[in-house]
Parts: C-alpha cells; sequence; structure tokens
RNA sequence: GCGAGGGUGGCGGAAUUGGCAGACGCGCUGGAUUUAGGAUCCAGUUCCGUUUAGGAAUGGGGGUUCAAAUCCCCCUCCUCGCACCA
C-alpha cells in the first residue's frame, strides 16, 4: 500500500488553517520573529524560490514545538522593476500582473505547507502598506536624511531609470544587465552616509550575522583614515582640499589631478589657452562608461593652472584626469609617482618629474630602475625636517603639523555613497513632495498621504522620464503651503525603500494610525532569525534596512537600532549547473510538482541534499530518494500501527535497550541539528534509526516507542505526512500542537563501547568493553587480542597512549 | 590586484577542543519476490591486492604530533565579494 499525498496534504492544510494553528498569539510570553526575506511575487514560482521559505518553515515550526509564541509572517515586495519589468513583458498592466501573481505564489505556498500567519500578510504595492512608504521618506526628509541634488548617476538605458550604486554589477544593470551610463540628473537621494560609522560600528554587536557578510559590510562602508590638505591655486582664488592617506609623501607631490565631473574645472581653465582641450576631454571622459575608463590607460589634460605646496611653496600643475573620481573625497587628488601606482604611470605618461620621499628601511631606491611606484612604509627623505623619519609616524606628524598651520588635518573618508533612490519609473511609490514655483519643495501633509499611485494611465512604459509626469490628474496639484498651482514630484521610489522597513509593519499590519504601534514593535523586535539568500544582498537591502533601524531608533519610534540578531544564509538552487530560473528554462514548477510528487516530498528533498547554507543542485535522485524515504516510513508505520505506544518504555532486554538508546540518541542529534539548521544530517539521522527500526524482528513497546518518537521527528520536515501518521496511531489533534519530544538522558551512550587498539597509530584491533573497564584492563585485553600479538612480534613498546573509551595506540 | 570561502568515493555530502575517514542518501553489483517494472525487500559497494595477510588514500608538497581531512608553512585549482577609493 502505498501513500497517496494530495488527499492528505489538502485535509492538513484545511485543519491548520480551521484550527488557526499558526495564528500569532497577541500576547506572548516567550516571543519569537522569525522571518524569511521579503520576495517579489513572480506568478510561475519554482523551486528555486522554494528553499527560503522551506527552510524557514522547518525552523519556525521547530521553535513553536519548543515552546516559542512565533510570529512567522509573509508578504510581497510587488513594486519596483522586478514586477514591472515582468508586466511589461506579459503585456499586461502591472497593478493586474502583479495582484495575479500574488494570487498564484499564495496558492504556491499553501499547497507546501508553509506555516505562516495568512492575516498579516503585506503587499507592498497597496496604498495601506505604501502610505507608510512615503510616511518613512517625509521622516527621512525631516530629519534631513532626504535630499535632492543634482549628480552624476547610474543610468540604465534598458530600465529607462536611475539606479543605485548597488543595483550596478560590474557596471551592468541588476535587472536586465544592460551596460550602464553615466547622466547628469537631479535625484533625490537617502543620507545613509551620515550613518556610515554606525553601520560599521553596529557589526561588532551583530553576533548572530555570519562574519562573511559582515566583512563585505566592512567593505562596502570602505572607512578610511587619513589627513586632508589644503592647497592653493596659484593663478587663481581656489583652494582645494584634498584627501590622502599618505601625508606622509607630502614633499613628493609632483602634479596635482581633479576629476572630469568636478565643478570647480570651469573656474579653473576660464580664459586660459587650452581650455577648448579641457573641455573636449571632459566630454570624452564623461562619455565613457566605468569599465571603459578603468581599462584604458590613465591620461589627462593639463588646465594651464599650478597648484602650491603648502609645505614647501612648490609650484605644481594641475591636470584634469578621468582616474579620479568625483564622489569620493573631494574629487580632486595629490599626484605622488614615487609612491603611487595610478601616479607613476600619469607621470610616466606625461613625463612628469618623480621624487623618491620613501625609503625602504633597509635600501635606497634608484630613479632610473624603478618600473613601480613604492608603496610600502620606510623611511622618510628629501622631506625637508620631517627627512629621516619613519613614514608611519610620518603620517601623524605631517598631519599635526599641517592642522597647526591650518593647512589641513585629519580627516576620515568612507567609500560608501548616498543612495538614490528616484526611479523614472511607474511601478513605484510616488515621492510625496510637491513642487512649487514659490514655495520650492514642499513634502505633503502627513494627513494627505497616500499619494496615490494613479491606476489609470495611457502608458506605463518606461520612456526615460517618469511616465506619471503625463498624468496631469496626478501631476497638477495645489502648494499645500500657499495654495498655487503646483506639480507633484514625478518619480516613484527605489523599491529597496518598500524593503527596508517591511519587517515592521507585520508586527502591525492593519493599524492605520501608525506603520506599527511602539508596543508591538516592543513586543516583537527585534527578528530573532532572519533567513534568505545573503550574498545578493549584503551591500543591498542589508544595509539599507540596518540603517533605516537606526533613523526610526533616533527618532523614537522603535527600541532597537539593529533589526535582527541573527541571520541565517541561504545557498541558491542550482539546476544544470546554473540557477534555476524560468527565463534560463530549467525551473521545476511548484504547481506540478506538488501535484506529482506532494509538498512534503519537495520539502526533504531540498533539506536533504545539502547543507542549507550551501548551493544545492537540483536532481531527480534527490526526489527518488525524498519519495522513498516517506514511503518507507509509511509501510512501517502501517505494519506496526498496533504496537506504537507513547510512553517510554521502563523494561526491556538487552537488545531493546540498544535501540531505546538509539531512539533517545537520535531525538537529541535531530533537536540539536534543528536549533544549528543542520537540516541535512537531521535527515540523515532519521534515515539511520528507520533502517534500524526497519531490522527490529519483534514487534516490542521499544519499537512502538520508536515508531512515536520517529512521527514526532519527523513532522517539522514533512508536516503533512506526520500528522497523517500522528492521526493513524491514533494522535489527538495536529503535532503542531503537541510539545516537542524530549530525551532521557540515562539512555544517550552506548552500554558497549568499542576501544580501538592502534599500533604507531594504525588501527589493527578493536575491544568492546561494557561500562567502566580501566585503563590496565584494557591493556591486558589489548596484549592478548590475537591480531595485536602478531604485530608486536619482536617489538619493543615504546609507550602507550590511552584515550578513554576511544582509542589506546601502542608505540614501538 | 585585494578580501573571504572552498577542494573528501562514480555523485550529493558526513566526520573540526587532533583520536576507527567516507555516516546518510543516490547510483552501481548480486540475490529474493514479482509474468515483463524507473515498485518492494535482503546483502555488498573508497582504491590496490584473486582470497587472506596487508598496503595506499581527504587538490599537491613539506612540517608539528603517539595520532592530522582537522593545526602550521609553501604551491595549485575553483567559487564569491570588492576593484583607479587617492
Amino acid at each position: 500500500m502505498k501513500y497517496i499525498h494530495n488527499a492528505v496534504e489538502k485535509k492538513w492544510q484545511n485543519y491548520w488553517q480551521k484550527k488557526k494553528v499558526f495564528a500569532t498569539n497577541e500576547n506572548p510570553q516567550k516571543k519569537f520573529y522569525n522571518l524569511e526575506m521579503f520576495a517579489y511575487p513572480s506568478g510561475d514560482i519554482h523551486m528555486g524560490h522554494c528553499k527560503n521559505y522551506v527552510i524557514g518553515d522547518v525552523y519556525a515550526r521547530f521553535k513553536m514545538r519548543r515552546g516559542y509564541d512565533v510570529l512567522h509572517p509573509f508578504g510581497w515586495d510587488a513594486f519596483g522593476l522586478p514586477a514591472e519589468n515582468r508586466a511589461i513583458e506579459a503585456g499586461i498592466h502591472p497593478e493586474k500582473s502583479t495582484m495575479d501573481n500574488i494570487r498564484i505564489s499564495d496558492e504556491s505556498l499553501k499547497s507546501l505547507g508553509i506555516s505562516y500567519d495568512w492575516n498579516r500578510e503585506i503587499i507592498s504595492c497597496l496604498p495601506d502598506y505604501y502610505k507608510w512608504t512615503q510616511w518613512m521618506f517625509l521622516l527621512l526628509y525631516k530629519r534631513g536624511l532626504a535630499y535632492k541634488k543634482e549628480a552624476y548617476v547610474n543610468w540604465c538605458p534598458g530600465c529607462q531609470t536611475v539606479l543605485a550604486n548597488e543595483q550596478v554589477i560590474d557596471d551592468k544593470c541588476y535587472r536586465c544587465e544592460a551596460t550602464i551610463e553615466k547622466r547628469k540628473l537631479k535625484q533625490w537621494f537617502l543620507k545613509i552616509t551620515e550613518y556610515a560609522e554606525r553601520l560599521l560600528e553596529g557589526l561588532d554587536q551583530l553576533k548572530g550575522w555570519q562574519e562573511n557578510v559582515k566583512i563585505i559590510q566592512r567593505n562596502w562602508i570602505g572607512k578610511s583614515e587619513g589627513c586632508d590638505i589644503l592647497f592653493k591655486v596659484m593663478e587663481k582664488d581656489i583652494t582645494f582640499r584634498v584627501f590622502t592617506t599618505r601625508p606622509d609623501t607630502i614633499y613628493g607631490v609632483t602634479f596635482m589631478s581633479i576629476g572630469p565631473e568636478h565643478p570647480m574645472i570651469e573656474d579653473l581653465i576660464a580664459g586660459n589657452s587650452n581650455e577648448s582641450a579641457v573641455r573636449t576631454y571632459m566630454e570624452d571622459a564623461t562619455k565613457r562608461t566605468e569599465i571603459e575608463r578603468i581599462e584604458k590607460e590613465k591620461d589627462g589634460v593639463f588646465t594651464g593652472c599650478h597648484i602650491i605646496n603648502p609645505v614647501n611653496g612648490e609650484q605644481i600643475p594641475i591636470f584634469v584626469a578621468d582616474y579620479v573620481l568625483l564622489e569620493y573625497g573631494s574629487g580632486v587628488v595629490m599626484g605622488v609617482p614615487a609612491h603611487d601606482e595610478r601616479d607613476f604611470q600619469f607621470a610616466k605618461k606625461y613625463d612628469l618629474p618623480i621624487r623618491i620621499v620613501i625609503n625602504p628601511s633597509e635600501s635606497e631606491l634608484e630613479l632610473s630602475s624603478m618600473t613601480h611606484a613604492y608603496e610600502e612604509p620606510g623611511i622618510m627623505v628629501n622631506s625637508g625636517q620631517f627627512s629621516g623619519m619613519e613614514s608611519n609616524k610620518g603620517i601623524a606628524a605631517v598631519t599635526n603639523f599641517l592642522a597647526e598651520k591650518k593647512l589641513g588635518g585629519p580627516s576620515v573618508n568612507y567609500r560608501l555613497k548616498d543612495w538614490l533612490i528616484s526611479r523614472q519609473r511607474y511601478w513605484g511609490a510616488p515621492i510625496p513632495i510637491i513642487h512649487c514655483d514659490k514655495c520650492g519643495v514642499v513634502p505633503v501633509p502627513e494627513n494627505e498621504l497616500p499619494v496615490l499611485l494613479p491606476k489609470e494611465i495611457d502608458n506605463y512604459l518606461p520612456k526615460g522620464k517618469s511616465p506619471l509626469e503625463a498624468v496631469d490628474s496626478f501631476i497638477n496639484t495645489k502648494c499645500p503651503t500657499c495654495g498655487s498651482a503646483a506639480k507633484r514630484d514625478p518619480d516613484t521610489m527605489d523599491t529597496f525603500v518598500c524593503s527596508s522597513w517591511y519587517f515592521l509593519r507585520y508586527l502591525d499590519p492593519k493599524n492605520d494610525k501608525e506603520f506599527c504601534s511602539k508596543k508591538n514593535a516592543d513586543t516583537w523586535l527585534p527578528i530573532d532569525q532572519y533567513i534568505g539568500g545573503t550574498s545578493e544582498h549584503a551591500t543591498g537591502h542589508l544595509i539599507y534596512f540596518r540603517f533605516f533601524t537606526k533613523v526610526l531608533y533616533d527618532a523614537g519610534y522603535i527600541s532597537v537600532d539593529e533589526p535582527a540578531t541573527n541571520l541565517f544564509n541561504l545557498g541558491m538552487i542550482m539546476k544544470d549547473g546554473k540557477k534555476m530560473s524560468s527565463s534560463k528554462g530549467n525551473a521545476v514548477p511548484v504547481g506540478q510538482f506538488v501535484q506529482k510528487y506532494g509538498a512534503d516530498v519537495a520539502r526533504l528533498t531540498i533539506v536533504f541534499a545539502a547543507p542549507p547554507e550551501r548551493e544545492m543542485e537540483w536532481s531527480n535522485e534527490g526526489v527518488i530518494g525524498a519519495e522513498r524515504f516517506i514511503n518507507r516510513i509509511h509501510r512501517l508505520v502501517t505494519e506496526n500501527k498496533s504496537s506504537v505506544i507513547r510512553n517510554k518504555p521502563t523494561s526491556f532486554s538487552k537488545d531493546e535497550e540498544n535501540l531505546f538508546i538509539k531512539i533517545n540518541q537520535t531525538i537529541a542529534k535531530v533537536t540539536n541539528d534543528l536549533e544549528s539548521f543542520k537540516f541535512n544530517t537531521a535527515i540523515a539521522a532519521l534515515w539511520e534509526l528507520l533502517n534500524e527500526l526497519y531490522s527490529c524482528n519483534k514487534r516490542s513497546t521499544v519499537l512502538g516507542y520508536g515508531i512515536y518518537a520517529f512521527i514526532h521527528l519527523l513532522s517539522p520536515f514533512a508536516p503533512h505526512f506526520a500528522d497523517e501518521l500522528w492521526s493513524t496511531i491514533e494522535g489527538k489533534d495536529s503535532l503542531e500542537e503537541q510539545e516537542w519530544i524530549s530525551y532521557d538522558k540515562n539512555y544517550l551512550n552506548n552500554r558497549v563501547t568499542t576501544v580501538v587498539i592502534q599500533i604507531n597509530g594504525k588501527v589493527r584491533s578493536h575491544i568492546e568493553i561494557e561500562g567502566g573497564a580501566t585503563e590496565d584492563s584494557i591493556k591486558e585485553l589489548a596484549f592478548k587480542d590475537e591480531k595485536i600479538q602478531r604485530h608486536l612480534q619482536d617489538k619493543k613498546v615504546k609507550k602507550i597512549i590511552y584515550v578513554p573509551g576511544k582509542i589506546l595506540n601502542i608505540v614501538v
């Protein structure tokens, strides 16, 4: 008799729903916030998406059974490029497409039996959600953390919108892979850089985050300590502030480079003879993509102006050079060719002087034989009063010297840039700002939120500026301050804004007065376990939502300043060596799979194939194994139904005792493995117990108890099947309503232990001992052992090492 | 280039305060049952050695140790992140 999954799985899903088994306890005693990352509704949901849900579900169910009041919600990141691009492909209005997809996706998740509290489902493209996204924007605006500026920004010609730095991967768009261009546009930014230091420091307290993710974030924030130096331009009344980490090389400066986008260039070149040459260079440089700029030989053009070195009064030429980044430091760099490789190449190309000011401590550099810059520390030379000083000390000395003379001083720079959130796209939360000719930028008053995204729109296709600009009823409005005609900001917000605060909305999803009450926030925060793919989110979402948390903390709305104490990062599901996706044609659809094999087989396949944090290959072999596992359990239980008992047996034979020990060991192992996300080895332990129960040739109370325990342990992984088995052994209700099974500490150790006998570290024999055998008695047994005696012939025993209960190593 | 992680049978993977390498699964081999099975059950399955005795083996080389997949050094390959950050 084979197990038929379809009817059974439906039956239990209905039962869970009817009995509200997964409804959140509003007044938790022992709260546990278990959250899987927000996902965009793709409609054709496939196994590649499911790992997140399945792993999170196993953990949530386990925690519930351990007596926690678990909050396990889910919702949809429904705005933004992924959802909109999909809608455009299908030629369907984004709202219809998104809501249809959500319906399908919800069905799929329900068919997998994920233990969400569906009453708390949130959908970020609905007004009752994005009202609060807009509210968040206004909060940031009020706190001076949202501002509009004109800047060179990443423009995706495919998606026809600007993108944040975090959305540009290798010079390409993260959604459509078009090569990114630079455009000078006026855009909204969030001042995440103001939180750079706290985002960096906060990482230290995140003990439950993998070191790897923290390292990536540290690098992304890119703190760099150094010194600012003020340089005066000789020909004009201009002073540049220049950041350097190597003020000890200040005497080696032989030129100055300024980035081609720098706004001061116009002032520098005005009226100079090479004005037009510089303009041409600037235009060419701005047109190049970042990769083109990196890959080509470093070049530049002389501006006609000079700068004065503040420590020795030298006059130094100023170049415009496109290897200088406008966004880092001040966009002006001092050129020290002897001690910086880039400057070295530049100086060689233009035959600029190279002056050695640092020598290695053991030798002296020879200018004529130098092929590369010397970037290591050493001894300062040709450096005025600092000559002879160790360069590492010289950094502080020169910095102090400059500070005293008011020519500069210590400075810190971050690689992190402000977060560009404007999008010239239809499918997003409108930016709640009104532009008035008289009053300027005016925020929409809170009581007028949400600023609704108009549903009726002739053309929502991206076309380089926001489609909302063409919707008169939307764009034309009155200034809230002076009442005269004004226009709304036409852009929508980056979808990562929506996902920066969603974890708070689950705490109070129906509240129409606040994004979340303080009480609920204090009850549930922080997220106890956050689960998802971190590699793709390490520098985006996971920084953004930390940033939002800190802002809300500062504003007094929540009492934590880090959102999640534990973060578990998942590896992706692959198929044929590639990431599973419908566009690559290697997707295994959830609907079809569940129909054919059942949700529990899907779940078991995912958890057994590989450790959750590792990438896993979806294979038919894995499915076969999971299927066989279920059928084997089914047979065992049906054949022994009548002998199942729920109480621990109290008396047994020696064989039965060994089995009882195995049962207790398995309970302990599965419990520990569940706690630490080692789901694959938990299943392996269950297989072991299953095989052992199978090989019992005698029906006994221990076997009966073993089956009882097995069903318990199986339930987080295959909940429908376990509940069904539970009911066939006359269990009441669902296992979800039962406490997690405990083990008997007195039956964790085997009665008989095997001591390995080694000679010179090689295994030669085994001795089985019962109870506590002394070292001497083991030695005695070992030397009587036939195999050992043979190996010891003609040899002298030098030393004997005994590891209690494990190994006896005889050294000869 | 810099940073991080990894390399274990035919395959997915176990084993980390150093203590029997290869748990568990897949596949494969043999058998049982079944009138044909991608079903089920039993047994075997790292490699070399006909069997036994034994030997070799955790990317390669060296070291520490009674004992190394595990610790240290050198090399190599793979994956990921960052990449003109001054």
